[in-house]
DNA sequence: ACACTGTGAGTTTTT
DNA sequence: CTCACAGTGT
């Protein structure tokens, strides 16, 4: 059965599929079907030479990743691949630190935080320390202390030769020892934490080197330093390492990625094999001619050149829009045009350098009523009423939890502020216990006054909810939260459309603790659940059979594949951004993210810029970016200056000033007595009596200009 | 304690 | 422009 299992891959790809034992580089083009030689190198360690599976690790960087290699493998080897190791790097080392955590001090229940969390925290610990958050923005400390953990280098180890090192180190010390009290760990203490279990207990790591036998890393040239130890002490014994990647998409230096990781692969692992997988099978001729002539730019990169046997296909379309509302309104004329062609809404993609830029597109998207899904952007996740309810779970998981705390004790309203909070944080400085101990035993704090009252009622609610933690029942529990706090309530009272639309998310809510509990069966736990959303994006959410176009940044679009792409804001100083102008790596990294972008789109490309932008709070002019005039031969551009614009709808000033009798156009902002604010987009009817408007709260409208009483803005 | 207002500052990419 | 925060008045 499994003898046709290599039959339909190349020869480069055969020979990586069939390595065994050793190290293994496989340099994988974009295009070149990297998944499909790492899935099938999975499936013939288990045919051929009987690996159990239960000895296999695959390490990707995204969930999607994951998901997806779990699926593809699935086709090969069927139910056994629920015995292989199918992970991100994240929510490998986060499961591994809920079984081993307890060695390296981790309570049961600990709280991943995320940025936002992190953030939080930091703030308290800049004003603890009196540091002048001028000087010392979070975000930089936090940037600091992130480079420094990817770089495996405790707040004691941190050097302090300098001032602000010293500070940074001061910071350090203290935002760690404040996750520690709260039993928490951030993004980047995943990685680290594991690995300094690993190096403080040599049996530990015994175990998992003994358990995985093969490791594959996908994308390995976007990982760090730690993660590269972490993935080094795994395969030391054994050796038998395959990582697949290639330099030209590394996109991710910003989070410390070290391109040197996939460069000096062969240093490290000196009788290293090495493939290289140069044939693509996703784009026309045209389209990687492009690519290639794009990324020959770069001077810091292994040579190679991708070919492909696929036909040349028409050359990428470069389209010089007035505006970013003109820009927009180009894509959705093509998008219908090329429906009517016969491809799908979901085979386009528009990808984006910057996530507010898919703000004028989903306008003018609504607009014409055109389907799409925006990935990025406002997090589902990132909600204040999720968080809220996330934060009730995560301190029933972990009561020692400082943040999560903050966030839920006036949620809803309480009558519990800060002065309040800071009694609460003294009592609890003096107490071995969780903050549910120091609560429940509110009494005894002095000077509470009618605080008490409350306090104990929450304190009262929050032990009663502790009883429904252990039956797995993560739904009910959440039902529960909902009743007895009178969250949901409140939010009913309050009626606003704001209020009705995080009453839905949290009903959505409900529909993802019930797939969790569908999927996880009787392995259901509150702290399985927690963890996995805590690693979770966005992306994860969404199903691809709703036929809509993709609207997201080239970075979350890489892995992806679509026959249609938009590339759009190829403007000097949006693409590249204008941080990267003056140094040359930070150019070539947007060189790549270029490069990323083009080698998305299977049969059509386009390249989009506007004129004028209206860019962070002001209309900029920018110049065409640097990436589309080094393409001169390779694309055919499409002004329409010359022609007249096909849209429908345009906002080009020509056109407005022959309108003698209206004042309102396209693109105003009006207010609108009971809807709100609104942007028109469209005037039209006899004598322009009619304008569509699409109003931030109430959505799009149609209205008569003679009897609505719209306000200009 | 809290709702409101005005000011001021910083604007990329994400597990 | 948009968010966060400080300061104000209730």
């Amino acid at each position: 059965m499994k003898s046709d299992l290599l039959e339909n891959l190349n020869p480069e790809q055969k020979q990586a599929a069939m390595h065994y034992e050793g190290p293994l580089l496989i340099v994988a083009g974009a295009g070149s079907g990297k998944t499909r030689v790492i899935t099938h190198r999975i499936a013939y360690l288990i045919a051929h030479y009987h690996v159990p599976p239960y000895n296999i690790l695959a390490v990707t960087f995204t969930n999607k990743a994951a998901s997806e290699m779990k699926e593809r493998v699935r086709n090969l080897v069927g139910p056994l691949v629920e015995y292989i190791s199918v992970s991100t790097f994240h929510s490998f080392c986060a499961k591994l630190l809920g079984i081993e955590g307890e060695n390296i001090g981790l309570k049961k229940g600990f709280t991943i935080y995320d940025s936002n969390d992190s953030e939080h925290l930091a703030r308290r610990v800049l004003t603890e320390l009196n540091l002048d958050s001028k000087r010392f923005p979070e975000k930089m400390m936090l940037a600091a202390v992130s480079e420094a953990k990817n770089s495996l280098i405790s707040p004691e180890e941190y050097p302090a030769s300098s001032f602000s090192e010293e500070k940074i180190k001061q910071f350090y010390t203290t935002y760690q020892n404040k996750l520690v009290e709260s039993n928490a760990v951030d993004f980047d203490d995943l990685i680290f934490k594991t690995v300094m279990l690993f190096r403080k207990n040599p049996d530990i790591l015994q175990k998992y080197q003994t358990r995985y036998q093969f490791i594959m890393v996908d994308e390995y040239q976007d990982t760090n330093h730690a993660q590269y130890i972490l993935v080094a002490l795994l395969a030391a014994s054994h050796k038998n390492i395959c990582v697949v990647g290639d330099d030209d998409q590394s996109i991710y230096s910003w989070r410390n990625a070290d391109i040197r990781n996939i460069l000096e692969f062969e240093k490290d692992f000196p009788n290293a094999v090495v493939v290289k997988l140069e044939q693509n099978y996703r784009s026309t001729g045209s389209i990687l001619q492009a690519a290639n002539t794009i990324i020959t730019n770069n001077l810091n990169r292994k040579a190679k050149k991708l070919w492909t046997a696929n036909s040349e296909g028409e050359k990428p379309l470069l389209y010089e829009a007035a505006t970013e509302r003109d820009e927009s309104q180009f894509i959705v004329n093509e998008i219908n045009r090329l429906t009517k062609k016969g491809f799908q809404l979901k085979d386009m993609a528009i990808l984006y350098r910057m996530n507010s830029q898919s703000r004028i597109i989903e306008e003018v998207f609504l607009a014409n009523s055109l389907p799409h899904i925006i990935y990025g952007g406002i997090r589902f996740y990132e909600r204040a009423e999720i968080k809220d309810i996330l934060a009730y779970l995560r301190l029933l998981a972990n009561p020692y939890d400082s943040v999560c705390l903050n966030r839920v004790i006036n949620v809803p309203k309480r009558g519990i502020g800060k002065a309040t909070m800071e009694k609460i944080e003294l009592a609890h400085l003096n107490n071995k216990g969780s903050y549910l101990d120091t609560l429940l035993k509110a009494s005894s704090i002095p000077n509470l006054g009618s605080k008490l009252k409350p306090l104990s009622e929450f304190a009262k609610l929050w032990y009663s909810l502790t009883a429904l933690i252990d039956n797995g029942n993560i739904t009910k529990l959440v039902e529960t939260i909902f009743e007895k706090t009178g969250y949901m309530e409140s939010l009913a009272r309050e009626g606003t459309d704001e209020a009705l639309s995080r009453i839905d998310n949290l009903k959505e809510f409900l529909s993802v603790t019930k797939n969790y509990e569908n999927r996880a069966g009787a392995e259901a736990s509150l702290e399985g659940f927690l963890s996995e959303i805590a690693l979770i994006t966005d992306i994860d959410r969404y199903s691809d059979t709703n036929d809509a176009v993709s609207l997201m940044t080239i970075h979350s679009a890489k892995g992806l594949e679509f026959p249609v792409v938009f590339i759009t804001g190829l403007e000097e100083g949006l693409f590249p951004i204008s941080r990267s102008l003056y140094d040359e790596n930070q150019l070539e990294e947007e060189r790549r993210l270029c490069y990323v972008a083009i080698t998305r789109a299977q049969k059509l490309c386009y390249m989009t810029y506007a004129q004028t932008r209206f860019l962070w709070g002001q209309t900029s002019f920018n110049s065409v970016s640097r990436f589309v005039e080094e393409l001169p031969e390779q694309i055919d551009s499409y002004s329409p200056v010359k022609k007249v614009t096909p849209s429908p709808v345009t906002s080009t000033p020509q056109k407005h000033n022959s309108w003698e009798n209206c004042q309102l156009k396209s693109g105003d902002k009006v207010l609108h007595a009971t809807f709100g604010q609104g942007i028109v987009i469209e005037v039209k009817g006899e004598n322009h009596s009619e304008v569509v408007v699409a109003f931030h709260k109430a959505g799009l409208k149609k209205l008569l200009l003679e009897y609505a009483k719209l306000e200009k803005l």
